[in-house]
DNA sequence: TGCACTTTGGCAACAGCGTTGCGAAAGTAG
DNA sequence: CTACTTTCGCAACGCTGTTGCCAAAGTGCA
């Protein structure tokens, strides 16, 4: 399987300059989907000659990753051959561990879920049961693949991607303190899984693993993912990698101070975008919640010039009108005062829905085949 | 000269890998600055083998571009042979516009200042006058430079960069509406000048500009820099590289809402941070102003987990410490709160002083050599 | 039906990249 | 002076994408 060159601290070399070119070329493909894509449309996008081209998916047919899928129309000589990517050359296993549940599914090359499992599950029940819990499900996903056929070698599994709320170190795989939960607080929750179940294992902020998983699903540029459950964060998304930061803490979206001397937040300041919003949504006061949401996300749009926010979580599952159209707003209003040229930012739905966090984390395991190093 | 094969969309050839690695070289060479680094060394840090290092200097020796300048303490051994970026190799004029006065520098390839002009120009006297004022000290820069024998050859002068206040288009160089300045709306700077001047020309933010010069001065990973004079703005730097956005109008700071339904901005929003910065200062109360800038800073932080904040421009040269003080004890309560393992993040004053965006803007015709696409 | 034309896409030869094997150069240590 | 260590370039090499060329597979017109 391919793997981006990420140990060297800069130098490229030969196998480096070909691996980007397969990544390039498999991202194109995995991009174009059921459709296929042809040699020739390969070569006009990523820039290389078609000579290239048809070297490089030479090799990716005789590895079993992509194949010829029919043809189009002719255009006045030989028609294009479509080529195809293979979905289950590959899969990942994506754990959405949230405080009262565990979602696993299982998702091949080109992203469909072609398995899924959710149970109940205590957060605050310690490390060794919440680790046992995933050991347990993601056999059982494994199992019922291998069943049906799908999975028809273990080793077409790449790893699996663990996303949980934050904050936690997402380089070393080691939890910090997971809010409410003090006792998790430097727990290496990716070694202890990567033991027991003996392949690759990742974790990630469950915010990022959702921003992940919509970046590769075909939203383009920069981007923020504002999720809105239990407590508020953001993933961030600049030129189509997610923005993890320094000490992989970026994204704290929720303690932002939008009020200062504002009404005291458990985190110990004052006026925080989370708190506020909380408040309003105790009062049952939605459109209160999402202008609070609105003036942070009009202010991250101003800081960082993306492209779209687009919002997701079980508050905002809730009622999604009523945050999609409060959000907006303050943004409209932001950008008419201001004269923006191109209009207001977009407000949208984030469309994976409710699977979005372990879809993306399984992403985790499965972007840097296409050349998006750490996603 | 080299240059990073920019025009691909992201197929890499033989070609752009060399560029690649010659650019990886050229990066160390100067930032090992006057002090000159073997060739083991450059081996080890790129992870090239140092026969690749050994052909790839051969080649910049060959074109002037390094030199050997003597050797290292033997350890053993043959002792190894020190090389040196050769600076006079290339220039680069950087402008930095601002609302009442024009600075040019004249800086060579490790980053020196050769040559600097200063005038005063009003930006409100409309475009031909500054492009004008900016063509006659240019020239004088390059006359002078040739004069003393530093510009031998007209041909070592790879552009002028230009910066200035924002909100502007940075792809194609076309000022927006400059504040306080409406008769500037798109007009092409970047053209007029390129035209006039016949060198290539790059129109930036003066706060990126900055941002850019501390990058490429040492400052590693993410950090901002905050620029506090008649207004206040931001330039980021995301894992070594400026942000710029979308729309390349990302690091509005100044109009942040820290305080909801708080006073009036110009802007014609409410409680931005510049209001409430500038409201501050019009009282004389500077740890205020610091105050302010700090719950900004720590929003800022938190988001997107930056290594440094650094402070610059004319108002916070009035009382450095005042400033750097007050933003560092917000950064600090909000760090010994979140109980951060690894303590705040550290405030500091930039270090290159009133010069900085002038150097910075130089550096946007120097840097893509050096590896750095668009700094 | 047959011929001319267009377009696709692989084979073979090629240029250029970093890599490997090896030896000359230039030091230190005893 | 000898033995050893370390640096560093020459030559041969393997592998990359590129170029030149030609067979294959269509369309369109006579």
């Amino acid at each position: 399987m391919y793997r981006t060159n990420a140990a060297a601290p800069g130098g490229a070399n030969l196998p480096s300059l070909r691996s980007h070119n397969t990544a390039l070329v498999l991202d194109l493909l995995r991009t174009a989907g059921a459709d296929g894509i042809s040699r020739l449309e390969l070569a006009e996008r990523t820039g290389l000659t078609p000579q290239a081209v048809s070297k490089i998916t030479a090799r990716l047919r005789a590895e079993g990753l992509a194949t010829e899928a029919g043809r189009r129309a002719s255009t006045g000589g030989k028609p294009r051959t479509v080529l195809r990517l293979v979905p289950d050359a590959g899969h990942a296993i994506g754990v959405h561990l949230d405080r009262d549940e565990l979602r696993a599914v299982l998702v091949d090359l080109d992203g469909t879920v072609t398995g899924e499992r959710r149970v109940p599950v205590d957060l605050g029940a310690g490390a060794d049961a919440v680790v046992e819990a995933v050991v347990r499900e993601t056999g059982r996903l494994v199992a019922d693949g291998t069943e049906s056929g799908r999975l028809s070698e273990v080793r077409t599994l790449l790893g699996v991607g663990v996303a949980l709320p934050g904050p936690l170190d997402h380089d070393r795989g080691v939890l910090h303190r997971v809010t409410g939960f003090p006792e998790w607080d430097g727990f290496p929750l990716r070694d202890a899984l990567a033991r027991r179940l003996g392949v690759p294992v990742v974790v990630d902020k469950d915010t990022n693993a959702a921003a992940l998983g919509l970046a590769v699903g075909g939203e383009r540029g920069s981007f923020v993912y504002v999720h809105l459950a239990t407590g508020l964060g953001a993933g961030l998304v600049l030129g189509g990698t997610v923005h993890r930061g320094a000490r992989t803490g970026a994204g704290e979206f929720g303690h932002q101070v939008v009020q200062l001397d504002g009404p005291p937040c458990p985190c110990g300041n004052r006026g925080c975008l989370e708190a506020l919003c909380l408040a309003a949504l105790d009062h049952g006061d939605l459109p209160g919640a999402a202008r609070v949401l609105g003036v942070g996300a009009a202010n991250l749009a101003a800081l960082l010039d993306i492209d779209r926010v687009l919002l997701g979580g079980r508050t905002v599952a809730r009622a999604p009108e009523v945050f999609v159209r409060g959000v907006a707003a303050v943004l409209d209003a932001r950008a008419r005062r201001e004269g923006a040229p191109d209009g207001a930012v977009p407000v949208t739905l984030a469309p994976a829905g409710a699977r979005g966090v372990a879809h993306g984390a399984a992403q985790l395991l499965l972007a840097p085949i296409f050349g998006h190093p750490n996603g």
